[in-house]
DNA sequence: GTATGATTGAAACGTTCGTATGAGTGAGTC
DNA sequence: GACTCACTCATACGAACGTTTCAATCATAC
């Protein structure tokens, strides 16, 4: 690929993370890619364009590798039901295991993801509603085979909790290092990754909730 | 309190859970409001000033709600372990009883409080400090109460994870409305709390992670 | 009625934004 | 050497931004 474009997605991924799409001007990228500003008219199209390119960079990969885990999943158990912990691995592991490999490019990377599920405007949204529909469909089904006796409205709520785990963990402001002063690690990414599969499981695996009797 | 300053509350607080901050701007607000463009630098010093009234406007009450339940529970649990249902309960509940109680605006507060957990800025993320510091210390000393066993960095981890669920299940987005077909209802507050309640007590109480072995 | 202080109005300020334009550069082909 | 084509550059455009200014308006107290 083109070096400047290259140096153009790095800096976007880098400045989106720390200040916001909105934020964060096609200036500063090209001041901080060192390349002009018209280059990103050229090899973009416009500014939302390059933010479509940022995010689809690393979620198209990420992506096939948690449906390839989710595949080896199935084959291992065809004939029986699915273990959840699997599952479960197969929905976490790979986000994580991507930001580990960015080195410290997957800090910005990492904020984005976890950004880009509340991120306001159709821009963002749109990305990541196209990128939801093909793992959506395969995840929701193997999580019901792993836990055939939860009502799938009850399995669709557990489904976003858990994304809402994975996303604000994958967010990482700085808060919970303030208020562990330092005790807790974010970059530790494979301990984390242990935490949040644990914490999920448990949750999936929850009693169902007394519903509030409606009036 | 004047009539206008409320207006251009009101019409800030729906524009900016919409749009998000950084591209909602003052001449929408006052736009929608109906007021003159002037009046929010009048009323207000700036925008980051209205963003900030925006939010303390309610997140006062709502932390004073809460640091009451936790009072509640401590006191009728003096001397004995503290039940973690109730102390979570105190967490979750007046956060969504809030939502509820502001009606159609609740929607727009919802989205709001959401977002500003992964905001970027140095404006939100001084609020979000502020009023975390007011609630934080005490109910870390709370659940540390209730699961004793628990080491403290996988205490404050899984506080962490609660707020994620929390902060995800407000922002809202319309994803699992729409991967649900219409099946999942989050603007069924109590149904969702006692979801929410249930999913983040069993990841509280879930077993340690096995954590990996550092090379 | 008139003076006073708080509030609102219309208009403008300077800045920055995303985008567009057209000339210039440099490697590769004939 | 002339031509091509992909790319880079400096610069400009119009629009929208947050903020400011100052006159007009209003309620209220004297």
């Amino acid at each position: 690929m083109n070096a400047t474009k290259e140096k153009i997605l790095d800096a976007a991924e880098g400045l989106f993370a720390e200040h916001g799409f909105g934020a964060t001007s096609l200036r500063q990228i090209t001041a901080q890619a060192g390349v002009n500003l018209a280059a990103i008219n050229y090899h973009f199209r416009s500014k939302d364009a390059l933010i479509q390119a940022v995010f689809s960079r690393r979620i198209g990969p990420m992506n096939e590798k948690r449906l390839a885990m989710l595949d080896a999943c199935e084959a291992e158990n065809a004939n029986g039901p699915l273990p959840l912990v699997p599952v479960l691995r197969a929905f976490v592991v790979p986000i994580f295991e991507l930001c580990r490999e960015l080195g410290d490019r997957g800090r910005s990377f990492r904020r984005l993801m976890g950004r880009m599920y509340v991120e306001p405007g159709d821009t963002v949204r749109k990305i990541l509603f196209e990128q939801m529909q093909i793992i959506a469909g395969r995840f929701i089904a193997a999580f019901q085979r792993s836990l055939p006796h939860l009502p799938m409205v009850e399995l669709l709520w557990r489904i976003h909790f858990c994304i809402g785990v994975i996303s604000h963990t994958l967010a990482g402001t700085n808060h919970l290092e303030v208020v562990s002063k330092g005790l807790c690690d974010p970059f530790d990414t494979e301990a984390t990754t242990e935490r949040v599969v644990a914490f999920l499981v448990a949750g999936m695996r929850a009693p169902l909730p007394a519903m509030p009797t409606r009036s």
